[in-house]
RNA sequence: UAACCUGUGGUGUAAUGGUAACACUCAAGAUUUUGAUUCUUGUAUUAUAGGUUCGAAUCCUAUCAGGUUAUCCA
């Protein structure tokens, strides 16, 4: 058994150490902390994947919480949602939690809080105070309500609490550092009134915590080990320390264990948008049919899709986990659907853009019930019957009636493959008044032995079923959609990212349910979707296969891109190898050494000259540059004072080897 | 012109002071009853410049570039 020692990410480094240092392995314990005011998305998942995923690892359990504590936004649906999407996903939560249960206890610390003259009530503006609160480079200045005395402030928060206030007219803050760097600790709002009702606690509360008073204290109520978020709360860690410190002093003989915060950097998807916002505008414009739209990133929308619970969490884990802003390219999710439906889609035959062809030696009365494997990857999927005629479809890129011998696929004149049936040669063809193909003869071969170029999937007209085939193209022709600054996202919709066709497929697929999924051979991966009812087929293409046919097509001519290839100068070369020069075993010196005069030759003394002046420390590459010299004063160089100088001071040099190769000239 | 964070092939992630590795993409080739799959091969001044060290992607300094932070949102 060879135990798999895969390298940790920055983050199972800090637990590793942490462990390390003592911390008990069963006090490990996360947590994932969605808002319920949306649909996951792809880009939740990566803090999914990592939540979970380090239960998974090291057997910690992980709590679902809801972070419900704006109740203007909040609905149960989302969280109903939610809660789907994350078990479909495979993952098993410890506890399902709501911030809303901590309401009181928050309250409790607050009041503690006021009564230590940390926390004041505000009675100003939203304005007023975003006055006083400064900018990045500007400090803030105090509140004229800062100095409220215990009593007042006691008193007020009782009564915002009541509901005696409308909602503005008094928050409550936390008594920090107008002038501190951070913006946030520049006395941050822990509580304001909002007379709305709560999808949990209904009316009970007309006070709601803030975000900052809210998450760090349920994280210490659940007594989790590591919170970990994405990267845009790393300011917000600061405060984050500052409320637990002051909580954990309150209440350390109960919750022992105070929580950090450690920050990731979010995933980002090429072509795609993830703000929830954003998402939401999609739908409520129309511009995808709902949350579940196949075209949309959210969970909902992959699975509708086709795309499988193991192909999204194998994305996942091949994303990484590090705090640098990716944009990660959506070949690799297709890569990993692909990879994933490979093994387990059984594979069909479906034509979506048909073309008759008749076999005009092959009787009309006679079919045939052929032997047709369902899935090459999987000797258990077993073999299924596909009937054969006298006419049959074919796809129209499959045919053309002159083609050069790059063209592996039927044109007149040439023969080809029929997937799981005979090989057929293509005679004539009939067409209509416009010019266009109506039938291919065809004369068939039952020699299937023999070799030929092209294989193509086909379908028996007769036998065929017709199904809605919807294809699905990237929602945005850009590749950042909301990366730009002058330009709304919605400008960058692509208008025909769905195509509705009908295919006829073989007599095998009647009766799928809804979800299955098939290889269309040589198309791609096909799911049923939620629509599709018995007799009214709907398939949704999950994806296609790789084409490098396709692509040779778009760019005929050589490669598309002309990458700049660039060859790095002889210069550059010789820089790099002389970096590495005195590290090296003797063998490889020499053999260095040789690929340097090599490249001597292709460098002018203008080049060379500015490094002459290479620090003294860097001894290596000065002795590259000296063997390039020399092979430059051999080709007839000239010495000159520049030139000595270097030489001389390469004389005087401790490394040896540089002495050596000075002496040597 | 603030504070904080981040710079490793086209993309993403490793290497925790000791030969820059893995995956995807792309390209070329082999196999193939899917132009798929599978298999081979190829692609890097570790942002730049100094410094510390026998030795630096890694530590220090400066510079450059990008990002984040100013909702009674989370």
């Amino acid at each position: 058994m060879s135990e798999e020692t895969k390298s940790l990410n920055f983050i199972e480094h800090i637990i590793e150490e942490d462990l390390e240092n003592g911390l008990a392995k069963d006090k490990l314990r996360f947590r994932f902390p969605p808002e319920p005011n949306g649909y996951l998305h792809i880009g939740h998942t990566k803090a999914i994947g990592i939540s979970f995923g380090l239960g998974e690892k090291y057997n910690a359990p992980v709590n679902l919480r809801f972070d419900d504590t704006n109740p203007i936004k909040e609905e149960q649906e989302y969280v109903d949602a939610i809660k789907r999407d994350i078990v479909w996903l495979g993952y098993r939560w410890e506890n399902e939690l709501y911030s809303s249960d901590y309401f009181q206890k928050l309250y409790d610390w607050a009041v503690k809080m006021i009564k230590d003259g940390k926390a004041y009530v505000d009675s100003q503006s939203s304005e007023a105070m975003a006055e006083q609160k400064g900018t990045p480079t500007q400090v803030g200045t105090n509140s004229p309500f800062r100095n409220r005395s215990v009593e007042e402030n006691l008193d007020l928060f009782q009564r915002m609490k009541a509901g005696e206030f409308e909602a503005g007219t008094h928050v409550l803050r936390a008594k920090i550092d107008m002038e501190d760097p951070n913006m946030l600790m520049r006395d941050p709002i822990m509580y304001r009134i909002l007379h709305a009702h709560h999808h949990r606690t209904g009316d009970e509360w007309c006070i709601y915590p803030m975000y900052d008073w809210t998450h760090g204290e349920s994280d210490y109520l659940e007594q989790i080990s590591h919170s970990l978020c994405s990267l845009e709360f790393k300011p917000h860690r600061k405060l984050y320390n500052w409320f637990r410190d002051h909580v954990y002093e309150y209440s350390k003989d109960k919750y022992p264990l105070p929580p950090k915060q450690r920050e990731f950097a979010r995933l980002n998807l090429s072509y795609t948008i993830m703000s929830k916002r954003k998402l939401l505008k999609l739908v409520e414009e129309g511009v995808v049919s709902g949350w579940d739209d196949p075209r949309m990133p959210t969970i909902s929308g992959l699975r509708r899709r086709g795309y499988t619970p193991n192909s999204i969490r194998q994305f996942i884990e091949k994303v990484g986990v590090a705090k640098r802003e990716n944009i990660i390219d959506v070949s690799l999710l297709e890569f990993c659907i692909r990879e994933d439906l490979n093994k387990s889609a059984n594979r069909v035959m479906a034509v979506l853009d048909p073309v008759k062809v008749v076999i005009t030696n092959y009787p009309e009365d006679k079919e045939e019930w052929l032997e047709a494997e369902n899935n090459p990857e999987d000797e258990s999927a077993g073999f299924r019957k596909v009937p054969f005629s006298r006419e049959i479809y074919i796809e129209r890129d499959d045919f053309k009636e002159e083609a050069g011998n790059k063209f592996f696929r039927l044109k007149l004149g040439g023969e080809v493959r029929l997937k799981n049936a005979f090989i057929i040669k293509a005679e004539n063809v009939v067409k209509d008044s416009n010019g266009e193909i109506k039938e291919i003869h065809c004369t068939y071969d039952t020699d299937t032995s023999k070799k030929v170029k092209g294989t193509l999937h086909w379908v028996s007209t007769k036998h065929a079923i017709k199904a809605e085939i919807r294809e699905y193209d990237r929602l945005f022709s850009d590749e950042a959609p909301d990366g730009h600054a002058d330009k709304d996202f919605m400008g960058f919709i692509n208008p025909n990212s769905l195509t509705i066709k009908t295919g006829y497929l073989e007599p095998s697929l009647v009766d799928v349910n809804v979800g299955e999924q098939f290889q269309f051979q040589r198309l791609g991966y096909f799911n049923v979707d939620n629509d599709s009812k018995p007799g009214a087929l709907v398939f949704n293409k999950t994806v296609g296969l790789r084409d490098s046919w396709a692509k040779q097509k778009a760019n005929p001519k050589t490669n598309s891109q002309p990458k700049p290839q660039q060859k790095r100068s002889a210069i550059s070369v010789i820089q790099q190898l002389g970096k590495k020069y005195t590290n090296l075993p003797e063998e490889k010196q020499l053999k260095v050494k040789a690929e340097i005069q090599e490249l001597a030759n292709d460098v002018s003394y203008e080049e060379l000259e500015p490094l002459f002046g290479t620090a003294l420390k860097k001894a290596g590459t000065r002795i590259a540059v000296l063997i390039a010299l020399k092979r430059l004063l051999k080709n007839g160089l000239e010495r000159n004072d520049a030139i000595d100088d270097f030489i001389n001071k390469a004389k005087d040099d401790k490394n040896e080897l540089l002495v050596a190769e000075a002496l040597d000239i």
